[in-house]
DNA sequence: GCCTAAACGAGACGGTACGTCGGGTCTTGAT
DNA sequence: ATCAAGACCCGACGTACCGTCTCGTTTAGGC
């Protein structure tokens, strides 16, 4: 019954590591996660491990960036610019909150080495702002907004006010959160930009 | 001939310490950096550095927290809202460019340990907007803004885009970011703030 | 084009198994031999050297009890009995320094396990004596003996001088060694022998 | 209460760690012995094993030679030559009966690595044969050896045979052995040896 | 000017984790 | 059916670092 592919890397133990580095990661977090604990708890071998990654920190990168699908729920429509924000960040964060342990073990390892935190920006993938641009469209055809709005350049300022609140502040994304950055902050940028022009 | 305090921690060995975590800190980064390393480069003995610091993360913490003066220059007024804005963002980033490595440090340090990140939190002393305060009132009576602003909140601002520069983007706080985040983010955060009120 | 058997173990690959592990132990000796290495160099896979011996202990001992002949050239005849010994002392010593070093790899592998000390002990065939006998049997007829002396009873005493030689002395098997050996050793102890009995 | 020396190798762990090895040593052999088991067994850190010795073999290497005493005891004086020389062999035997598994673990660790038993060789220190000279003086004086016979060479045969036993046939160095060897190998020897002269 | 007590350098220590290597088993695809 | 190729588990290896501890020395400050 054994599904070891032979001359090959057998995926089924590659799956099992991933597994066990995910649970780890989450429960006690980079630092204290030992390589012989995920092997451990894969029931691998270390030997099976740095076959694939080099090492504990692009092993989590790995993870992150390739395994762990940071799926955000699609557009929302609630009527209003503002729900729509609300909803879409409620989202994202939503998203961020149940992996919180595990973005920390990603800034972790990539502070780790930066040959890595260059490899996880170049492989974290073009985040699929389509979610976005739907509802800041929306916006525009219900008048709320006078011109178009680059969804990535509003995303951009969401991310920063996101990692502020995670790692500087260390405060949880909650609804008191959502509601100032989206009321005080993405609101007003929103119409300031779709005033004059949308690059 | 020494001039160390008896009976007291010798203040001169504390600096030389914090001088080494320094340098090390920034030529080779927190993790790559042993307590050994430092202890060999300031002459000093590893039980020197444990009777002050509870390890390794809080050393750089209170090295980063206490010992570096993140120095903002004074106020600079250019005679306009946006020129004293660039200004003042010029002045931060230039602190901040100058010590890379060590806020990296910091972060790493922070994510080693939760309660050394509260201490941190707890520590870093409301940084000194008083420039800022004075520069978003010289608008005000410039007649650029009309009404006044609240320094703390386009601060945090600020410091998320700063931070999602350094850390999630990895590249530089230059000129392009500085024009970019003046001109499409504070200025009008600004300007939207002030017509309705100053919280 | 290939001359393998199938259906049957291939006896040109245990040959060539055979070989590599001949010559890597001359090279390298017995602990710093891997079974991977053996397995590249004979272009065999580790299953192949799985399926016919127990592992790489096993296999010495094969290699050296069943494969490489220690072949004891035939008798001398020098006219006399000091020089027969001589002669035949040569031929062995000559026939060990040539393996010195598998000798030693064989001692490293019986002392990996008992078991398989047993098993070399065992299949160690008896070794052909019959040229020692031919040459105390012409001392007899010379008279240079008074009685018949048995030869397994003055190779046990050869093999004990050797063994110390090679294994605690760890000097080579030179004339000095066997004019020693000889003129103190041997053949006092088959005069000796020769007067009372031939046991 | 601690016993600890600053600045220098601690001799307490030293002895701690040695006294493990050979508990380990004697009983599961050279091979099966691991140094983490030692540093288990002696309440040490593998760091405090390898800041000493480089590796397994030479810590084997360094017990067997300069720690365990090879006490063979005194002059035992039986009357006659043969007892004589049955009890200084009995006193040898026993004192290798009791380490035959450490004995077994010295030609291992010296089989690993060549520069090692080298060094064996050199710093096993040169045995005391004053028991067996004296013993051989005995014998001249009750007239039973007509010249002075060398210790050293009478000494070189003990110990080859003595060493093809253990090693070669793997048995133990019991009464009959003790008897065959002393009355087929070593009385004939001094004997012939006495004659001529005791070079 | 001694005497005591603290702080110091030096570095050994117990631990824990690292990344590597070798032995022996097993599966797959090709011959 | 046997083979090479090589992935796999296991467990040992030797190294590095952490944070603790103990030495013997230096340095003040109180007598």
């Amino acid at each position: 019954m054994g599904t070891a592919n032979s001359r090959r890397l057998d995926p089924a133990r590659e799956q099992a590591i991933l597994d066990a580095t995910l649970e780890l990661l989450t429960e006690t977090g980079f630092d204290r996660m030992s390589v012989d604990q995920i092997a451990k708890r894969a029931g691998a071998s270390k030997a099976t491990i740095y076959r694939r990654w080099a090492g504990k920190a692009d092993l989590v990168v790995d993870l992150i960036c390739n395994r762990v699908e940071i799926d955000i729920p699609p557009a929302p429509d609630t009527g209003s610019l503002r729900g729509d924000l609300l909803a879409a960040l409620g989202a994202i964060c939503d998203a961020i909150g149940r992996r919180q342990q595990l973005i920390i073990g990603l800034v972790s390892a990539m502070l780790s080495s930066p040959e890595l935190a260059g490899a996880v920006r170049d492989h974290m993938p073009g985040r699929d702002l389509s979610g976005l641009a739907y509802l800041l469209g929306n916006a525009v055809e219900r008048g709320e907004l006078t011109g178009p709005v680059d969804p990535r350049a509003l995303f951009s300022v969401v991310e920063a006010l996101v990692w502020r609140r995670l790692i500087v502040l260390g405060e949880p994304v909650d609804d008191a959160f959502m509601a100032e950055a989206v009321d005080r902050v993405l609101l007003p940028l929103a119409k300031t930009w779709s005033g004059s022009m949308g690059t």
